[in-house]
DNA sequence: CACTGGAAAATGCCGC
DNA sequence: GCGGCATTTTCCAGTG
């Protein structure tokens, strides 16, 4: 009675789940063979890597930023006071 | 200057990883929906993933065992047939 | 023969993880203590935690920037040529 | 304004958060150094690895008795005399 | 009080 | 085969 026919519904969340990191599997290998072609063309490898991580870094500080700038913002909207008292 | 016209190549190498990693944040994202949508028709999560988890395990398994098996056919001699599925 | 003794060895190993994660634990109360008290103090421990984060993410951005430029240098200092051939 | 000096006091608060961090940090390559040591002394860190997190495990089972002991005892109108410190 | 989001830990993977 | 790195997982505080 309760449950029984959500059996299908778990085996199609199962595979929704499966196929997608099938894709990002995929993907990543195709993250490798660029990285082997860069590497085929002469460039380090380790230094692209790194290239793209600050790249990254550098996105999620400006995203840290605005956070807080929000945060500040509501705070200084609600209370516009001094913190202690 | 020797290389220069290089520049332009890596930055299109970083610009192709920046692009699949972005997919591939995308499909994990599409991974955490299925994974919400679950829990929304009462199923638990970490029991999905569990399954998810021993089902890529049994299929390394398998891979494990065909590859066993193709060695064995190479060594008796006999080329393993066409491996797909 | 070799390694019997050694089981001592494995313990006093076991018991130096185990002060040295005891010590981590209580520094991670005290964490916690400095933000009850500033909270007690009228403080938004979020953007305390975030103004953290953030600074913690600048002292990580500029490591990073440190360690791509040894790699130049080694680089340059290594081939100082153009990348490819 | 009001509240002004409270912006030395928001400082301190982020500087012993920050000390605290750093000193969690430093314990923690403390803690890699001895897994390289018992490593290096032949020891195979997954294996302690291993032993710390079930002798943790069973600390915490340990302090869950005694506090169903407690419990216990509470109601019977006994109070848990102090164990130790 | 269950859920969300984030920090810390653990696992697995990749390149050397 | 090992160390380093990325991803995953787990734990916990905060919140509605």
């Amino acid at each position: 009675m309760s449950g029984n026919k959500t059996n299908g519904h778990l085996r199609a969340f199962i595979e929704r789940v499966e196929n997608l990191e099938a894709e990002k599997a995929a993907i990543s290998e195709d993250v490798k063979s660029v990285y082997a072609e860069a590497k085929g063309s002469g460039y380090d490898t380790k230094i692209i890597k790194m290239i793209v991580k600050i790249r990254k870094q550098d996105a999620n500080e400006r995203q840290e930023q605005e956070a807080i700038l929000d945060l500040y913002m509501a705070e200084l909207g609600m209370v516009a006071a001094s913190p202690e008292d």
